[in-house]
DNA sequence: GTCAGTTTAGGACATATGTCCTTTCCCAAT
DNA sequence: ATTGGGAAAGGACATATGTCCTAAACTGAC
């Protein structure tokens, strides 16, 4: 991690996502633009926050590791995204580990000043809740979902959600920098497993994989499989009464 | 549903969780106290949201019917917790169905007021904040739980969740007004499979059934096998920074 | 008590998924 | 091109879980 003194730039980061509001006068001096790089780890499961981190640039992945060793992706997030918000409301330990997946740009600003200046803040405590609040509607969806479907399903689904926002320009979508073993995790089955479901499309032609790269050759046998329960990304916040 | 008309009870119940300052003077007008019977269907998935509930007497079991007709358990829920909160901040209808468990009392506040008089009001959206960040917090532990988890270990989670704070008076858990089959939709199984381990929860001397009711015998047995992954129910707030 | 109907438990089998190990493939150093 | 090492894919088997159907237990009416 590197701190990048770039005043400009803060401040277009903050326009581009109608951040000032949010961050006002008293806590602008306060923020930060620090860059990751591809493979960095942002946060580590278990040490004390120090900051509260707004995601403006990049990808990053959110794991955790049981203590039997076994690791589970709970989320790939693109901007716009906060992390560290939830121990910072509950002023717990970090829940799980960060790493930058891709290189990465993102907003800090200590705990301090956010209690200092913004507890009574009501444009940020109403952004904060905003985002966490979609924060559980993802989560929650992702809980139904992978209870009540099978690999496959959740595997179509996956490759869907991954593809459309990855290869907005290249025709074929690919999986890119998650490797497939990530994949796996974040799925919730062993790679094993992924693997042999994978061998099964490829038979109904709905990828092909060819140097550990997968493609997929047919969008719309997908989205029959996975019936219309897409893993969520950050969808831009609709209508909100707040 | 029926409408309780006693202020007295009402001031009652905001001063027993704290909730005055939450609820300011230009909202107090415009609390209700609401009362369920078991069984009661309190909202309805799909249906355009009017009110927040505040539990504060009774237990709720929240679900979701999937299209095909599957039923998941998403949890159970006593004092103090919120409901229609996500609806409000996000705008959306209503996600889950919601159903009293036992008979039921609910403070209500229109979305209309809560708008008017709330959405500058700090100390309501903390409250908010920490509520939705909670039910985040919870809601992530169980994915990965029920993820990385067979039913064994769930269900036995599962049953010190529930009998520890049933049975704070009889020796003996039991799982009372939650039926088995809500059980199996709540750890995500299937009643047959539910049954299956049960079975051999029985025989391994862990808990016992006794028409239709079971028994934990063997609290540490339990233990052992859960881990220390024990569903969370409700636990009061900690320390927060807010 | 007896019976029909409903609820609850269990049997049999099929499928989904995990574990462990072997095989194949890729790439770099020589 | 050759070879060795490590990553990626696949085979074989065990276990976990789902589905469908049957058997057992309970309940209320008579």
């Amino acid at each position: 991690m590197k701190e990048i003194q770039d005043r400009e730039q803060l401040n277009h980061y903050l326009r581009a996502f109608q951040l000032e509001s949010v961050f006002h006068e008293p806590l602008l001096p306060h923020l930060s633009l620090y860059g990751f790089e591809q493979g960095d780890l942002i946060c580590t499961q278990g040490q004390a926050p120090e900051y509260l981190y707004v995601l403006v640039n990049g990808k990053i992945k959110i794991y955790t590791t049981s203590s039997e060793g076994k690791t589970l992706v709970l989320s790939f997030k693109t901007p716009l995204e906060v992390i560290g918000d939830v121990e910072y409301v509950r002023g717990t330990p970090i829940l799980n580990m960060v790493e930058a997946v891709s290189s990465v740009c993102m907003i800090g600003i200590h705990y301090r000043w956010l209690h200092k200046y913004g507890k009574d803040h009501a444009p940020l405590l109403r952004f904060l809740l905003e985002i966490i609040t979609q924060k559980f509607y993802i989560k929650s969806n992702s809980l139904s979902f992978n209870l009540m479907h099978p690999v496959e399903v959740r595997l179509a689904s996956y490759l869907l959600s991954v593809t459309s926002d990855e290869s907005d320009s290249r025709l074929e979508g690919q999986l890119s920098a998650v490797s497939l073993s990530d994949a796996a995790n974040f799925i919730g089955t062993s790679y094993r497993h992924l693997n042999r479901v994978i061998r099964q499309f490829c038979i109904k032609g709905l990828v092909e994989r060819d140097k550990g790269v997968i493609v997929v050759k047919d969008r719309n046998g997908l989205s029959a499989l996975a019936g219309h329960n897409i893993y969520e990304h950050n969808r831009g916040k609709g209508e909100t009464r707040l």
